[in-house]
DNA sequence: TGTACATCAGTGAACGCGCGTTCACTGATGTAC
DNA sequence: TGTACATCAGTGAACGCGCGTTCACTGATGTAC
């Protein structure tokens, strides 16, 4: 059931699964999720191979694990900024703050995608309390932009909004946010910009206050 | 030196040359760069592993020669759109075209990179080719947007443009150009908009004009 | 045109690696009477 | 409080895999005389 008190193996199996995924996210940080071994985390904990699977049904569960986590984490920032009553701007400096403390965590939801591999529904439904928060921050903002036929266009395929009243000119700034924010963010992180001379923290915040003037 | 004319020895291996990088293009776009291996390589080819090893020095080269390939082909792309006299949405629908074509040649360069790996100079030096095409299409284009301290800072910082006497509003409009479609098109490629029911080529082409009208 | 030689493409066996995963087991820890 | 039993964390050996890469070799192909 639920309401049980957590015996002391069970709170020593949720400490070792804690200790197994801290360092499978150092290992993630620094070499990327390719490079993730079941075995090198096994030898780190002092432990043996077959030992994990104790704790963990297999590498693509761990993984699975990870990525879940890291859209949490995500969403919890954006919903503490939000409820500290950031703009946008807040929320968009909380995103890239996040993204820049772990470059690796972000391009585990937003970098390639790995062939065949498909993200578990709960997932999915994180990115979309995600969409939600940004939705919020763009509620009754801003000058709307002039209504392409895109716009239109959304108005008609609008399931992805939690609330049918959001109008279509709030879900595009909703979709200009992300995507531009994404767009400075992970060539920065990806490198693309070292060499070009310019601070991508200024473009960054550009981008941002472009969006906010309409 | 340099015009000797072919042998048939050189003749035969530039053909053998090819094709091994044609079953790698096929591999990398099935499977990614990650899964990209010598001796799979080598069967389907029809020959044993080693052979390879005539011509590439090993894995790295391959892979080093296919993300200098990805490059040409783009700022081919480019140059050919923009002699055909494309304007910024036109250069914009031919990177589109370019990238939805073959997904993985485009996620080798933006996409996640490996750690530790470095590109050679070379690469660089088309990336440099492929901004002054954009720069070039920017030139005395649209209304500027207005300059916030972006601008005077990238004033400063303009060694990565082809020519000293081009605007800083047009550096950064050629810099919005490039995040944006980055940020709509990968987004697209690893699949963040499968299930919201919108159409990503709208989007894009929306995100391009917004970028027109300044 | 014919022969001797050098070049070089491709083979096959082998090395060492690290991986995920399985299995039968030992021994400690918690639990029920 | 003490004993018998069940649970379960962790071990160690082993399997099979595919990888990149090396090496000594064979045999075909081109070349020089």
């Amino acid at each position: 059931m639920d309401g049980e008190v957590a015996g002391p193996r069970e709170r020593y199996r949720a400490q070792v699964r804690a200790e197994i995924k801290r360092l499978a996210w150092e290992q993630v940080a620094t070499t990327g999720v390719a490079a993730l071994s079941l075995k090198s985390i096994a030898q780190r904990l002092g432990m043996s191979g077959p030992a994990l699977y104790r704790y963990f049904a297999g590498r693509d569960e761990l993984i699975t694990e990870l990525i879940r986590d890291a859209y949490r984490s995500l969403a919890d920032a954006l919903h503490a900024a939000h409820d500290a009553g950031a703009d946008v701007a807040g929320l968009a400096r909380a995103v890239r703050a996040w993204a820049i403390a772990d470059p690796q965590r972000y391009l585990l939801i937003y970098g390639t995608p790995v062939p065949g591999y498909h993200a578990p529904g709960d997932t999915t439904a994180i990115a979309g309390e995600i969409m939600t928060v940004i939705l919020a921050a763009h509620h009754g903002t801003g000058v709307p932009v002039p209504g392409g036929p895109f716009e239109g266009h959304l108005d008609h395929h609008r399931h992805w909004a939690p609330d049918p009243s959001v109008p279509a000119a709030t879900l595009r700034r909703a979709l200009a946010f992300w995507t531009r924010m994404h767009g400075v963010l992970s060539l920065e992180l990806a490198g693309h910009f070292t060499g070009m001379g310019f601070d991508p923290a200024l473009l960054f915040a550009d981008e941002v206050e472009a969006l906010q003037r309409g």
